[in-house]
DNA sequence: ATTGTAATGTTATAACATAACATATATTAT
DNA sequence: ATAATATATGTTATGTTATAACATTACAAT
C-alpha cells in the first residue's frame, strides 16, 4: 500500500467515526488510537508494535489484551484485516466489501496491496456452494515480490 | 477431509517415499514419522500435538525444533501444507499441484477439504500479473461450516 | 442508590516458533 | 579406510504471538 497523505488518513478515520456513530459502536479512545496506528503505518503492523506505540502515546505501559481487544473490535466491524500469513494487521479501505478483500504482500519491502475482485469472489463462493460449505471468513493472501523489489 | 483407509494412507506414504528416493531427498525416520502423524490425523494438526505424538512413539521427549524442522522439510517438498489461519498442518494429496491448493476448513468439526481449481489459480495469477507482482506463495483458506455442521 | 453492561486494567500464562550451539550420522573425495 | 564435508538431529534457552481469568472503572437504566 503506497503511503497515504494526511488528508487521506483523516478521511479514513472520519469514515470509521461516522460508521461507528450511525451504528452505535463504541469507538473508544484506545480503539481509535489503535486504528490510527494501523492505518498510519502503511505496512502491515504487528500487535506488539502497536503495543509499544500505544504505550508511548499514553506515557504508560499498555498490555497485550488491551491491544488485542481493540484489534478484535476493529476486525469485527470491518475496519481492519488480519494477514494470517504474517501475523500482522492492516487497515481496510473497502469497508463495504470487507469480506471480499485479498492481499498482495511483498516479502522484501513489506509493502502490501489490498484488492477487491468480484469475479474472484464469485469463483470462491461457487466453490463453497459446490461443496455445500457455508463461508464465514476467507483468507486470500498472495506473498511474493512487488515490481520494485523484483527488479532489484 | 474424510477419514482415509489404511491402504490410502500407505499409498500416500509410499508416494512420498518414491518421490524422495527419485529426487534424492533424505526422508529420515523423524520426517517420515511426522508425515505419517499428519496424514493419519485426518484433521489439521498443530505442531505441539505432533510433538506429543512423536514423544510417545519414541518413548522419549522430543523438542519443538525437531518437529518444526521436519515440518519445514515436508512443506518445502510439497508433502504438507500449513494452514495459516489456524496454525495447523495437513498432508498434501496433490503434490504435483502443491502451490495451487486451497482449503475449506470447518470451524465446528475441524474437518477440512483440499481443493484444486485451475481456473481459480489462473484468476489469481492474472491478478498478480496485472499488479506486476511475482508470486512466491498463495494462501487461500476458506473458513466456515461444512454441510453436516451447518444442518445441526 | 443499585444494578447492569461495556470497556479497560492487570497479572499470569498458554500457544506457537526459532536462535544458537553441540553432537551425530551420512556422503564424498582423497 | 580415512579425513573432510555436508546434512540432520539433540538440547537449552528464549523469542513471539495470543488469551484466560479476574479486578476495576465508567456510565446508563431502573
Amino acid at each position: 500500500m503506497k503511503s497515504k497523505s494526511v488528508s487521506e488518513l483523516k478521511e479514513s478515520i472520519n469514515k470509521v467515526e461516522e460508521i461507528c456513530k450511525s451504528n452505535k459502536l463504541g469507538l473508544t479512545e484506545i480503539r481509535k488510537q489503535v486504528f490510527e496506528i494501523i492505518v498510519k503505518n502503511n505496512k502491515p503492523i504487528k500487535a506488539y508494535e502497536i503495543l509499544d506505540k500505544i504505550s508511548n502515546i499514553n506515557n504508560k505501559p499498555s498490555h497485550p489484551p488491551t491491544v488485542y481487544r481493540a484489534i478484535d473490535f476493529l476486525i469485527e466491524n470491518g475496519f481492519v484485516h488480519k494477514l494470517n500469513s504474517i501475523n500482522s494487521f492492516v487497515g481496510c479501505f473497502h469497508p463495504k466489501a470487507h469480506k471480499e478483500c485479498y492481499f498482495l504482500i511483498c516479502k522484501k519491502c513489506n509493502i502490501y496491496q489490498e484488492c477487491c475482485d468480484d469475479s474472484l469472489k464469485d469463483k470462491i463462493s461457487k466453490t463453497a456452494i459446490h461443496n455445500n460449505f457455508v463461508i464465514s471468513n476467507t483468507t486470500l493472501e498472495i506473498e511474493g515480490q512487488c515490481l520494485d523489489c523484483s527488479q532489484k
